[in-house]
RNA sequence: GGCCGAGUGGUGAAAUUGGCAUACACGCAACACUUAAAAUGUUGUGGGCGCAAGCUCGUGCGGGUUCAAGUCCCGCCUCGGCCACCA
């Protein structure tokens, strides 16, 4: 037992906690409240064929720390897995072997299962869940017919963004920049009936929701920025010679002088019927245009319509032109340019020779040039003048802002409007690994229901992997068949699949009450676990997850399901682990490290406590090989400290406290030793609480360097015990086998703070002359301020730069600090 | 372009939120053990000057507030992340 190699005990213990159900069945414990409950929560985790990565066990590690640690101080912690499984990975891997993905997502999970297991976090596995097993997407399903009932699911044909590899739509959210997120193909424009969830109803309530959940500022942000509410007006326009309008959404209505021309979007609905030939060729155009060159090659592009429009105010006819740097989804997908403050609006101008009209200036300046409205007007609008407007002119921007929306209110050519860039949510995908839509259609091609007594509504089996711009269920047999049993001839099921995000952003709720086969979970089961005490997710895609699940949250809350207003109160982000480059770790660049060959080298429990101590959990940093090193080192001492002695027993079998660990001698009474362990497992628990691993792993390293030879038994089981969150298996392996422990040390309680110990009852203090540090005494802390300057005086190095005891002034911070002034 | 972060030794990073800058590690150097290496242990390790006690400079750059600034304020520079023709 004397050389430390831990690989025979950490199997040995991470199956014996599970064998010995050592945190499982949590979901269903008594007497759990808002004060003692703790609901730990990693991100639903997509189980990729590749296993585990070394990012996925920062965040684990973290968490199992938490969960450890505050079992030990009495809470109900409930800390549950499960599996992000439908998705198109898997899918693409049959389409490329032939493999069913109900396969190769069985072995992706009982490989992350095992590893998982392998590097200790206390799961609860009794709770495990897959979002591809039917009794978990018969309550993904059922959650849609409720949307269904309340009118939130809606089928509707629309552009939709089309990826022409993995054949199938995409959400906005899934487009990064013009490319498809899995695949990196261009993504084009194409349109067709598709299902969205609503989720623009709750638009308002997912801003304001903001304000009372604790989470990283950024975070916030990026929702708000999602949302992108924007304040302004609406003005009607009217064509000449004709009755129609058409309206435009404007932040900026004060400059509406200076509109010299409107431009719409290709998908306008004014030009759809143009007859014009270069309007025609220039929607083709746009049209066939990839988003990629659309946002790369920013080049102003457009055509002119072949239409006027009156400006309200002016009464001039100003020229309608077409182009796509217009959206046709934001506003009302026409714009009135402005090219005196408006950047684009100004290129789009100079490079198809249409009129600039000029209505700010700087109220120091006679100078008519260009003003960018976004930046200096919106700024500063007491500083702009208004010129070139009519009666305005003179007026600065905040007086004329009022005055020019009062007089369109007027003239009923203009109102307040307020618009937003969250649109609502497209959850169709034609693709095979997912959860079916639960919709039939009868003979007329109208929708319907399935009846809840056809949940789950199970995917076919019956399929060719292989896609063909369809939903590869049309080709099942067994699928159509079904359809027609069940509700007549001619009636034909949805062969569309939902979006997995619909499947993540519930896992949360069915956690609480994971087995339940007739609800999709108790009411009171939510009430006891909800909302999320501390969810950890990396800051990469969660906009969208967390947007969604917000928005399933209110809704099932206004369902009467849910008492929570919002699913996720407390939330924080890991950092990426980079590798030994500072680069992300990526194949192609092969700076990448793999878990299982750290933990077959040095173990688990050092894996944990590397990736602990490598600094801020929410900071991105570089993997060291070698730094890895000091974790095992310092588990080695720990080890030939405790691991390797004989350890003196009572006659009983019990241990005997006041024995001294290493020598088996009578303790000495080592205050200053007593005094630093105490100190540790406050700092240690204080630091767990507020996420700071690493300096809670660097106090453990601390009092370790001052351990001689005589800690006692006590004090030794103290500090395994606080060492036990981030090193579970050694701790545990010592505590059975060589400290004699009954039980698990993890289930035992955390030590208490001899809080007499803490104080401290003299100190050491700096002396500083002028700001500098000349020296140092000791005094007692509550010694009055005189004697500590009398003291301080006596210091020789203090004499050396104060001559007969006079200086200006002494500044003493009680117990902390003497600053004199010379 | 918009919104967030971050710049501290050779490296990863600490600093009780205004009170001894560089804790804890890694690396490196010397020594001990060894035939030798590995492992382990001991000591040292921000720059400059000095044999030394010590002095002095020092937290991206420039200013300011304060007895006292890595930390607060003003103005810059650089790097990273997310979003982006959103009117």
């Amino acid at each position: 037992m004397s050389k430390y190699f831990p690989i025979d005990f950490e199997e040995k213990w991470s199956k014996q906690w599970v064998a010995d159900g050592l945190f499982q069945h949590t979901f269903d414990a008594k007497d759990v409240t808002d004060e003692n409950r703790k609901y730990l929560l990693y991100a639903f985790a997509y189980p990729s064929g590749s296993g585990l990565h070394v990012g996925h066990v920062e965040p684990l590690t973290a968490l199992d720390i938490l969960a450890r640690y505050y079992r030990s101080i009495g809470k109900k912690v409930f800390f549950p897995v499960g599996w992000d499984a439908f998705g198109l990975p898997a899918e693409n891997y049959a389409i490329k072997t032939g493999i069913p993905p109900v396969k190769t997502t069985k072995d992706a999970i009982d490989t992350f299962s095992r590893q998982i297991k392998r590097i200790g976090v206390s799961y609860d596995w009794g709770a495990e869940i897959a979002t591809c097993h039917p009794g978990y997407y018969q309550w993904t399903q059922w959650l849609f017919l409720q949307l269904y009932k309340k009118k939130l699911a809606y089928k509707k044909s629309a552009p939709v963004n089309w990826c022409p590899s993995c054949q199938t739509v995409l959400a906005n959210e899934q487009v990064v920049e013009g490319k498809c997120e899995r695949c990196d193909t261009d993504v084009i424009q194409k349109k067709m009936e598709q299902w969205f969830f609503k989720i623009t109803q709750y638009m308002d309530e997912l801003i304001s929701g903001l304000d009372s959940v604790d989470w990283p500022k950024a975070t916030k942000q990026q929702q708000l920025n999602w949302i992108g509410k924007s304040e302004g007006a609406e003005i009607k326009f009217q064509i000449s010679n004709s009755e129609t309008q058409i309206p435009v959404f404007t932040t900026a209505h004060d400059t509406i002088y200076g509109a010299t021309f409107l431009v719409v979007a290709p998908e306008h609905s004014l030009v759809s019927a143009s007859k014009l030939t270069d309007v025609q060729e220039y929607l083709k155009s746009a049209q066939s245009k990839t988003e990629e060159e659309r946002l790369v090659n920013k080049e102003k592009t457009g055509v002119f319509s072949g239409l006027y429009a009156i400006h309200p105010l002016t009464e001039r006819e100003i020229p309608i032109w077409i182009a796509d740097y217009v959206l046709a989804q934001y506003g009302t997908g026409a714009i009135m340019a402005v090219p005196g403050n408006d950047e684009r609006d100004f290129q789009f101008a100079q490079k198809f020779d249409l009129p600039i009209t000029y209505v700010a200036q700087k109220n120091d300046s006679s100078n008519q040039e260009f003003i960018s409205y976004s930046k200096e007007i919106k700024e500063n609008p007491k500083q702009f003048l208004l010129i070139n407007s009519g009666e305005f002119d003179g007026q600065d921007f905040e007086a004329g802002r009022e005055n020019i929306m009062k007089k369109l209110d007027d003239m009923s050519v203009g109102k307040r409007e307020i618009t937003y860039k969250l649109r609502d949510w497209l959850i169709s995908r034609q693709r095979y690994w997912g959860a079916p839509i639960p919709i039939v259609y009868d003979p007329e091609g109208n929708a319907h229901m399935v009846k809840e007594e056809h949940l789950p509504w199970m995917l076919p089996t019956d399929v060719d992997f292989k896609p063909t711009g369809e939903s590869p269920l049309k080709l099942s047999k067994e699928f159509n068949e079904r359809v027609e049993k069940l509700y007549g001839k001619g009636w034909t099921p949805e062969y569309d699949t939902m979006d997995t995000f619909v499947d993540s952003s519930w896992y949360y709720l069915r956690f609480t009450d994971p087995r339940n086969t007739d609800e999709f979970a108790r009411t009171e089961h939510m009430k006891k676990w909800m909302p999320v005490d501390f969810y950890m997710i990396g800051p990469e895609h969660i906009v969208l997850h967390l947007l969604y699940s917000r928005f399933f949250t209110k809704f099932l809350r206004d369902e009467g399901y849910l008492s929570v207003d919002e699913p996720f109160a407390k939330m924080r982000h890991q950092g990426m682990i980079l590798g030994p480059d500072h680069r992300k770790m990526s194949k192609s660049k092969g700076n990448v490290i793999n878990p299982d060959d750290v933990i077959t080298e040095y173990g688990a429990d050092t894996l944990r406590m590397y990736e602990m101590f490598m600094g801020p959990i929410d900071a991105d940093k570089p993997w060291s090989v070698e730094s890895v090193q000091g974790q095992y080192r310092f588990l080695k001492r720990v080890w030939s400290l405790f691991g390797s002695r004989v350890i003196p027993t009572s006659v009983e079998g019990s241990l005997d406290p006041s024995t001294s660990l290493r020598t088996g001698s009578a303790r000495d009474d080592n205050e200053a030793l007593t005094q630093l362990l105490n100190k540790t497992i406050k700092k240690v628990g204080d630091d767990i609480e507020a996420l700071k691993f690493n300096t809670a792993i660097a106090a453990l390293m601390e009092f370790l360097n001052e351990v001689d030879d005589n800690l006692s038994l006590d004090d030794a089981k103290k500090f395994l015990k606080i060492l036990s969150p981030f090193a579970p298996f050694m701790t545990e392996e010592i505590w059975r086998s060589q400290l004699g422990g009954k039980e698990s040390i993890h289930t035992v309680s955390w030590p208490m703070v001899d809080e007499s110990a803490l104080q401290k009852s003299t100190v050491t203090i700096p002396i500083q002359i002028n700001g500098k540090v000349r020296g140092s005494i000791n005094i007692s802390v509550d010694d009055p301020q005189e004697q500590v300057i009398q003291k301080a005086l006596t210091v020789q190095k203090v004499q050396q730069y104060i001559t007969d005891n006079s200086y200006k002034k002494a500044i003493y911070v009680p117990g902390k600090i003497l600053n004199f002034i010379v």
